[in-house]
DNA sequence: GTAAATATTCTTGCATACAAGAAATCAATT
DNA sequence: AATTGATTTCTTGTATGCAAGAATATTTAC
């Protein structure tokens, strides 16, 4: 037991509530996971705890955790800054692009190609998010990073549903394209654009995640 | 005991770190605080476990916890992630705004007027706090304002520090000026601007900053 | 039969206990 | 005297225990 039994039990439950296995709303009953987990009802509570810090879990008094449901608007609202701070590295990455960032970003970016052109839209899912941290590295902001990689992990579940969209990986791959072309000619302000617009979800986009949000 | 003991000794060793009680690298006992709160150990480490998951203290397996030593070129980056995210928050503010909103920004704003005229920088301290709140309000994005809320507390100990600075309390105000027109025209450009180079701290007021924070 | 009141059970919140790893002290050898 | 090794002490990490509040079941009154 190299890493302590705390962290463990944080990144399991976060995963689980994440791969939809506590779905929200779901009462998370303390003696219950420990027992599940094999440990106490300490580490427990501390693994709780730091998940309701981050907004995964919401404490209520005397009552227990629950899974938060954010809810259609809030989603709508996360992408809304998830788009902003993207653009924003997406800015910053124009700018200071180094030649190790370049190298990251068009294998991430060939990667993408593969799974893309071969319709694979799990393995899109993986390497789409190895360009998207490859952008948010090169922005040479870590706090930023941090924050991006925290956000872009929060709205993973929503992400994927989207992916499942007809033509989505296509057209987002598309737009990587771009992207890419923007950065490497260090157009900052164009980089920013198209990041924020490859990110957000307005319209028939935002209708379509609703949507598949319900049924699953 | 009406409020839960760990959110109580969360918010106070949290005050006792930005108000600078816990110097930056200082090893937080977790007997000592316990003695020093009158409480045992458990909820000691609860609230250090979300301090933690927060990026204040940091927890070195088996070693305790220390509080979190940002250094210049992280609170630069923070600073340029806060300046984004204001300015974020203004170009929402000046699409979005309702009479309410108005209503709140300009009272803010006759307030950071008094207190900086009477040149109490204490008082504008606050003011200043309220106005910025008042523009993440107006943004109608929740998210956003929680973010920006987190943010503006860790940044707290430096912007105290800044507003020492000669003549920027005079300087801050009369930026607000400007916001406040550009929100009240509705130019959400105008009004992102102006908060991104009013919250960013670039060139000599950096330098300000990291001489003010060597000697105190 | 339904609703309110009471009793019981369950669960959380905090305290305490115990084990294991890290730091500090002390001794011994060079 | 200094450095290394062993021993002791101290601190953290986890388990368990106990009390108080919430949920639930049961009973009683209408």
């Amino acid at each position: 037991m190299t890493e302590n039994v705390v962290q463990r039990l944080r990144d399991q439950i976060e995963n689980g509530i994440i791969s939809n296995d506590f779905a929200p709303g779901e009462r998370l009953d303390e003696v219950q996971l420990a027992t599940r987990f094999g440990v106490s009802r300490t580490p427990v509570r501390e693994a709780l705890m730091q998940l309701n810090a981050i907004g995964l879990v919401e404490i209520r008094p005397r009552r227990g955790a629950i899974v938060i449901d954010p809810g259609p608007h809030r989603i709508f609202e996360m992408f809304e800054v998830m788009a902003e701070i993207e653009g924003m590295a997406g800015s910053l990455a124009a700018r200071r692009l180094t030649e190790t960032d370049r190298a990251a970003i068009l294998s991430a970016h060939a990667d993408c190609e593969r799974s893309s052109s071969a319709g694979d839209s799990d393995a899109y899912y993986y390497d789409n998010e190895r360009f998207h941290r490859a952008i948010y590295t090169a922005s040479h902001n870590e706090f930023l990073t941090e924050q991006c990689i925290a956000l872009h992990r929060r709205l993973q579940p929503y992400r994927r549903l989207q992916l499942r969209v007809r033509n989505r990986v296509a057209t987002s791959f598309s737009e990587h394209g771009s992207i890419v072309e923007a950065l490497l000619a260090g157009d900052a302000e164009r980089a920013r654009t198209l990041l924020r617009q490859h990110v957000s979800i307005q319209g028939e986009r935002f209708s379509d995640l609703v949507a598949t949000m319900s049924h699953r």
